[in-house]
DNA sequence: GTATCTGCAAACCCTTTGCAATAAG
DNA sequence: CTTATTGCAAAGGGTTTGCAGATAC
């Protein structure tokens, strides 16, 4: 897989890290919210170890440190979502996952059937044809998102398991 | 809406439809199926009805005309999936929508936010940008989406419902 | 101190499933 | 007649929410 990359694998510096737990702080307090630990440690872990992530791989992720619900997860995503760091997308499995927004150029994803990894790429074309159609159609876009399922190069000769 | 039309407003022709629904009798048969009153209306309304929709679209549709039970819709949309008219199709909503495969030629979605109108669009770019990418990275596709949300043109004055 | 946040468990929505009654062939 | 299919209601996943106790400020 050439130009893609798993994006777990692509953690911030811990220069960036810094920068991007500035950036939420000031959300929170600019909204009246409370900096607490649990935000804290939510934001962190997305920060430090993942790119891309489900609710479950998060839950794991930050319980295997020290002990926190499911609800406060749930409850800190919406917010680090307004804040910028991170977007929400629904891929074709039927539920949600999230990603980093910092430091990350735009993307769409590959989406491998068989190891069920999230491959990268970024595509010019689809911002024009974007651009385009909104035009055409007199419609303002507030997003949108490109996939692609299949089989990755290293799954073609596998069986599905 | 120029090049753009919502597919509920698109039915199969009579002709068409008698085609539809022996396709479907057919494969039906062809697996030792039963050709039931339940199977028979969904098919019907779905070809008749709705280019696009959702379980409750449908089950509403049904069941203003006879009654019927969101079981027996669950258990037949994978097979008209199977009979190969129709598709399923993820939108960033959260759940399952489906569309008649027949008939229709290869398109993506405008989502409009306020009305919830799905329109439709086609837009040849993705398919080049999608060989282009599969055959850089090595990638098999087995199927792709693309998506845009935002405001359709009668929705970009009116607030959010 | 006081208002917000947490964890828990219950509620929710959409979808699937087990079961006894019904209908297709 | 025999087996698949139906409707119902209960169970499933993922996500949200109400509430009492904990905690930020």
């Amino acid at each position: 897989m050439a130009a893609t990359k798993i994006l777990a694998e692509n953690p911030r510096s811990p220069e960036e890290l810094g920068e991007d737990l500035g950036v939420f702080r000031k959300y929170l307090k600019s909204k009246g919210f409370r900096v607490t630990r649990e935000r804290e440690a939510i934001a962190e872990c997305i920060l430090r170890n993942h790119g891309h992530f489900d609710v479950d791989e998060l839950f794991m992720t930050l319980r295997s440190k020290k002990p926190i619900s499911k609800a406060s997860i749930y409850r800190a995503l919406p917010l680090l979502i307004e804040s910028g760091l991170l977007v929400a997308v629904y891929l074709e499995d039927g539920h949600m996952h999230y990603e980093r927004a910092y430091g990350r150029e735009r993307h769409s994803h590959l989406r491998c059937l068989n190891c069920r990894r999230i491959f990268e790429f970024s595509a010019p074309e689809l911002e024009q044809a974007e651009k385009r159609i909104c035009r055409q159609e007199g419609f303002k876009s507030k997003g949108s998102k490109f996939e692609i399922w299949g089989l990755c190069s290293n799954c073609q000769g596998e069986p599905k398991k």
